[in-house]
DNA sequence: ATGATATGTCAGCCTTGTTGACATATCTCA
DNA sequence: TGAGATATGTCAACAAGGCTGACATATCAT
């Protein structure tokens, strides 16, 4: 197997070489597993006739209920006609319920309906099971680290956003 | 905020809560670290015409000159027609070569042209960047440790053909 | 009352996946 | 040598899920 690399490979030691020498590896792992990551909802989802678009928009609502369009918006950087066909979808086939704001009339807050929590907490669980696998005979200390590592893979810009999406206010 | 998850948070102490307790933070965060990471090679192919199918197809053929078309099916799991769509452009615009086996000549051995090779280095070195920005004021195992978590988040059938597929026959 | 804001909707386009059907060249094996 | 398997290419049609642009409506804020 030929190099893939021309130069760059043992010309300078020291800094340049972490700089730049791809982490092939690394680049490679992530394509695969994310794949394998969605691909346990997929089959479900065919079931209910969503798609992963559906799932995305479940599991944030599911999530964080009483979301706004905007919010959502912002959480899943798509446009509003996009986010309108799934969520129409998943309205009409009673997954999600949307109210029309008490502070601000303008906005809909969203919910998931007992069903809509239901599978999101199936999909969840599914994907939980991956995930416990792949931890299960790591280091204890592995889940807070990958934990760490995924969060700082975030663009900075968005990551403060996100960390406050994702954990909360919790005490953690 | 209303609590998403309804039952099943306090009922069993033990085993049943940690396979049971859905991952949210980690679910969450790697989707979103992914949707940032291939967010760095978009931009820049969109200049070149190309999507991420593209990008796929340069990276696995640059990292192994000769592929087949078969072998390289078998990486991406689309079908041929997907994949002949983008290949072809790849051939046309001279990113990649498609020569005729020799052993067997029913066989196209594909290989990155140096145009080809070019872009998919700089597209890799892009992401390498926002790898090591993570990896920077990580634990100096903290690499390894992702990496192993990754592979076994794949599917058990596939991990076998992945490893070799990213180790290759290396030493580490 | 007016302009800004939150949302909904129509129409059309692109990328990237799918299926099914069929063609061609080449290899393998009886 | 001839038949069937294999590797690839290609046509046509379709679906999901992104996008843009344009415009409508309701409500809020000043």
């Amino acid at each position: 197997m030929p190099d893939a690399i021309p130069a760059l490979k043992a010309r300078h030691p020291g800094k340049d070489v972490l700089a730049e020498t791809p982490a092939y590896d690394l680049i490679e792992l992530f394509f695969f597993a994310y794949r394998d990551f969605v691909s346990d909802p997929d089959r479900i989802l065919g079931e209910y006739g969503f798609g992963r678009a559906h799932h995305r928009v479940l599991h944030f609502v599911s999530r964080n209920p009483g979301l706004t369009i905007a919010e959502l918006l912002d959480i899943l950087q798509i446009t509003k006609q996009s986010l309108n066909r799934v969520l129409k979808e998943l309205i009409e086939k009673d997954f999600i319920e949307s109210r029309m704001g008490t502070a601000d009339r303008r906005q809909r807050l969203l919910y998931a309906t007992a069903q809509g929590r239901e599978l999101a907490l199936k999909l969840a669980k599914l994907q939980t099971r991956r995930i416990m696998r792949a931890l299960s005979a790591m280091e204890p200390e592995a889940k807070e680290l990958v934990s760490r590592y995924l969060l700082r893979l975030i663009d900075p810009d968005h990551s403060a956003h996100v960390k406050h999406l994702v954990f909360g206010s919790e005490e953690t």
